[in-house]
DNA sequence: ATAATAAGTGTACAGCTGTTGACATGTCGA
DNA sequence: TCGACATGTCAACAGCTGTACACTTATTAT
């Protein structure tokens, strides 16, 4: 029985090509194709390899989109793991914390126009994974917040609601960073607007059943 | 000089195709193909025409899509027309302005449906337009906050920021309610979750600056 | 050095696409 | 009645698509 081993190049060419498909599919999205819109044809022109070469990387299409999310989401993953071990110190939380997610966005930015593209536009399949990452993200952000909020007055219901508003609010700020150059309209205005919005969730949640 | 006038047939049959062509969009996407993945050929296909027969109703597939568009918006303009002009009352106002909500947007599934998902999807200049209406909306909404609210505690922008914290609410609870059949995580279930946070919403609203 | 394997090329195929032009048919006003 | 016009059919086109198969070339382990 033979030992399966990576095969690589000494200039790590297999891998490029790989990350090249990637980078093809993004940089087709971001003129402004939607993923479905996009042939295999198209990426492998994009890359400078011939059509059949594709299928020594992916089976189709539909297998690198779903590669493309999971890997998206880890560095999305990666931030609030960098967040969660380091947590944003000083006077304004909030703000800070607003701040590092949009420089981390634009950092990544090829990588979450995709995912707010595909979200609800692209194939089901596709779909359904970055709902359940996102899903996921808001069962994590549920129980950090069980942590900081009296757990006798907010149920665990309650709390995935407020968890989905919080998100809610920062995925609309993602769409308008991202979506149709509209970081014209300046990016401090759209901070600003995250700032403004969370705090006033954390507001309400702060009166949350203690009115009554 | 001739005058120019409709041609309809005693059974109206101009305009019955027309009317199948945007159904048959309509019916396509909601068998999971986003507006761009369909083919002019498959609308009349479904239709039942000749695709050459298209061209007698629309130049293209992206001007189907525009009218498509401020169709579906028009029918929400007429909800929130008819709700200023009947406002809700009793006890629990924002329990029946959600259940009303979903109610009309059930009804009308497929115009939001397809609403929902060109709004990032799709084309630019479809999505533009699904932008510049969703604009509207938030405009018009912040100068009914603007009456019910203290103005003095209260600016342009955080009006609006507040409007856009409503609407995103409401859209994202009309995403899950019309997206991938999600509609079996009970009805009543998304309008609880609307309620509360649009509750939640309204209570950070009434302590937004007279804590400070 | 050689055999195995990974990666890429070239060619070909049937199927679908948007769009055109010439033609047929039904409807209605004059 | 008849001509104008709206609507629809039919056949054809060039172009793009995914995928298959046989092939060449590079890389690596033994």
């Amino acid at each position: 029985m033979r030992i399966q081993k990576k095969h690589r190049r000494k200039d790590n060419k297999t891998i490029d090509t790989r990350q090249a498909l990637f980078d093809a599919v993004l940089e087709l999205m971001n003129r402004d194709k939607s993923f479905e819109a996009i042939s295999l044809r198209e990426v492998t022109r994009e890359v400078g390899i011939n059509p059949s070469a594709f299928y020594r990387h992916f089976p189709d299409m539909n297998t690198l989109g779903l590669e493309l999310v999971s890997l998206s989401f880890k560095t999305l993953r990666q931030l609030l793991k960098d967040v969660r071990a380091n947590p944003v110190q000083g006077s304004d939380v909030i703000r800070k914390s607003v701040e590092t997610f949009v420089t981390y966005v634009l950092a990544h930015s090829r990588h979450y126009h995709f995912v707010i593209r595909a979200r609800l536009g692209g194939v089901a399949t596709i779909r359904a994974a970055i709902d359940s990452e996102l899903r996921l993200l808001v069962s994590e952000l549920s129980t950090d917040l069980a942590r900081q909020l009296n757990t006798d007055t907010w149920s665990t219901d309650e709390l995935k609601m407020l968890a989905e508003l919080m998100i809610g609010s920062m995925t609309r700020i993602v769409e308008q960073l991202l979506i149709d150059n509209r970081y014209d309209q300046n990016i401090v205005e759209l901070i600003d607007l995250g700032e403004k919005q969370l705090r006033l969730i954390l507001l309400g949640a702060a009166q949350w059943r203690t009115h009554s």
